[in-house]
DNA sequence: GTGGTCTAGACCACA
DNA sequence: GTGGTCTAGACCACG
């Protein structure tokens, strides 16, 4: 599935996560969970730039550590494309994306001297909303 | 229960996370859930900094920005306390308190396309260790 | 041995190495070879920019980037220091640093079809140039 | 010596090195030793893009700036030969040839303190592995 | 004071 | 057309 527009993207300008590393985040989940293949071309930075109404610099500097981290190859004149070494990830690791804030979930729900059953609940009621 | 030392708290200067916010979210959620009551004396700006080898910039800032919040009292002279409108939360509002970090955990699980069941079932066993 | 000036880099701004690699490829062999040791604070990027005639960034993009490799740590606020990671490499591990230069060089050679003994007498007259 | 396939040449696409260059250093450092000769027909720009998936333009680049270094010559309507003027260099030249890159090792070995025994042997040890 | 982020816009190298 | 680099300058978060 060829990735067409920039609208992949959502990005929160009031959050204080950066823009750039929204930008790695996202194309990082959507390459482990497949929605992005080993091959697929990415949208170019000036695209996503003005679909986002972006600096391209800012979009450049994203595209720049997923090449680092090996989720992007380039192909110097042709653009971005998602890298072989990318596969979708086997769901074991695509679980172990989620772990960090779940982790850091629990030891908040500690602080707060919240029991499980009622902690699980909460998130079960918000996964729902979420859908 | 008078405050004891400054190990209260566990700072990861490596995270992040903004050290004084850090130190805001703990005095919330120890207030919230009770294990700081309004009366109790806090530890002294000077105490926490030389503990936890901090900046005394950065405690004070968190103790201002808790002041602010109506967590904390400044009564002259005599240190920082726990303020009386500062009662243990009801329940709903401590839950509350963990709302915006399962938020994003559902986020993330959305985007990669993980089912709630896995993602319910990762959580609580994260919650077992933790405990 | 605090680093002092920024007249630890030599930049050619003419190269066609990018001077933010420059940068960081001098640092890495500072560290390296013990030139600069765990602790040690690195010049600040003003400084740096200033004393190079560079534009804050170019230097900040080394820095963020000799971070990610662990050379280097942030000290919020207060700067950048040599990570206590990255203790002066064993001898054995030096080498490895200049191995892929001498690689291409051999690569040359041979497609030059230029024997060993010339090829070494030629580079140790160039070793005594240098020095 | 006719010139056969295209597959005089090996490409490292993932390179940092951009591949006209990487055409233009290896035909240079083939005719310099003589395994190209004045008169050799080169491969057409077609078959060389089609051996090496690279874009025609790509290697066109490259035979145009190997003309005007007057290593190789055009003639009209028969593809490119290596030029007269491009004979066998001199030892003397094709050592220099080799130069550029050893003065880059030199340096570096230098940036890292090593002594000149040391960085020999080392590369004494390479040029016998990769012949 | 420190580094980080973003924007705006120019220029370059590559295919 | 592609991405990369650099500059200039503003603003922010942190300590």
């Amino acid at each position: 599935m060829p990735t067409h527009p920039a609208s992949l993207f959502s990005i929160a300008t009031g959050s204080p996560e950066p823009i750039y590393r929204q930008l790695v985040e996202q194309v990082r989940r959507l390459s482990a969970s497949g929605q992005l293949r080993p091959g697929d071309e990415m949208p170019s930075v000036r695209e996503i730039a003005q679909a986002l109404t972006l600096n391209p610099m800012t979009v450049s500097k994203a595209y720049g550590l997923l090449e680092m981290e090996g989720v992007l190859a380039r192909r110097r004149g042709l653009g971005m494309v998602v890298a072989e070494s990318a596969a979708p990830a086997a769901k074991a690791d695509i679980v172990g994306l989620l772990r960090p804030t779940l982790e850091r979930a629990a030891t908040e729900a500690r602080q707060l001297e919240l029991d499980s059953d009622t902690v699980l609940s909460l998130f079960a009621t918000i996964l729902k909303e979420t859908k």
